[in-house]
DNA sequence: CTATTTTTGACTAAATATGTCAAAATATAA
DNA sequence: TTATATTTTGACATATTTAGTCAAAAATAG
């Protein structure tokens, strides 16, 4: 099951980039990004949506992982949470499905 | 598509009560309890469980409604908010599997 | 009308998220 | 080894978000 984190520190190690280049793209302190890389910290989006185009990914891949990640951790020591979880998508399925129609 | 909000306004309808007195039970400003009821507040989950209690239903189903519904809030505005939720599902699968043995 | 209840919005306080910095730990290479 | 570069850690500061109060305005019920 790969976090945003892992991700991306697989594509920095590829390119076999410091954190201190990676992170002065970003504009953050390189401790930040060695805590997002090992799930301690979350990406805020703009950072996600830089960092798709720095290693020149797709956008929304990384998005996914991030917002997936976002909710995983928002809910995960509930025991409720996989329930919630099946809610919330027919939730989410309701209000696109109202957004489109006026 | 119940909202945790839509939920305890039926509730406290059927009995008649004022927000008055369901918020001094929670111990909030009764401004509060209005604005959760209607969306434009999110209740914390101690007041949930109290709300559980209070109105004697079960908690759990309380516990899903405002999960679903904070879950729902975190990823709305996002294209990939379903496909995100898909994804938040397989991982609590994988994490709850993984707990339960060791 | 008059009472009661509900809603609104400005404001404050508390909590959480995001970041810096510097030192410690780890890995790399001479 | 020992020197150098990289990564991790944790204490601390700052910013943003969330939770709450309060009082007046609006709506509802008698």
């Amino acid at each position: 099951m790969n976090s945003l984190g892992d991700t991306i520190r697989k594509l920095r190690e590829e390119k076999e980039l410091p954190l201190r280049t990676v992170a002065a793209y970003l504009d953050i302190d390189q401790a930040i990004l060695s805590k997002i890389e090992r799930g301690y910290r979350k990406p805020v989006r703009e950072q996600v949506v830089k960092l798709a185009k720095y290693f020149k990914v797709k956008e929304n891949d990384l998005l996914v992982a991030w917002l997936s990640d976002k909710v995983v951790y928002e809910i995960e020591d509930e025991d409720m949470a996989l329930k919630a979880l099946q809610v919330a998508e027919e939730k989410v399925k309701y209000i696109t499905k109202n957004k489109s129609k006026k």
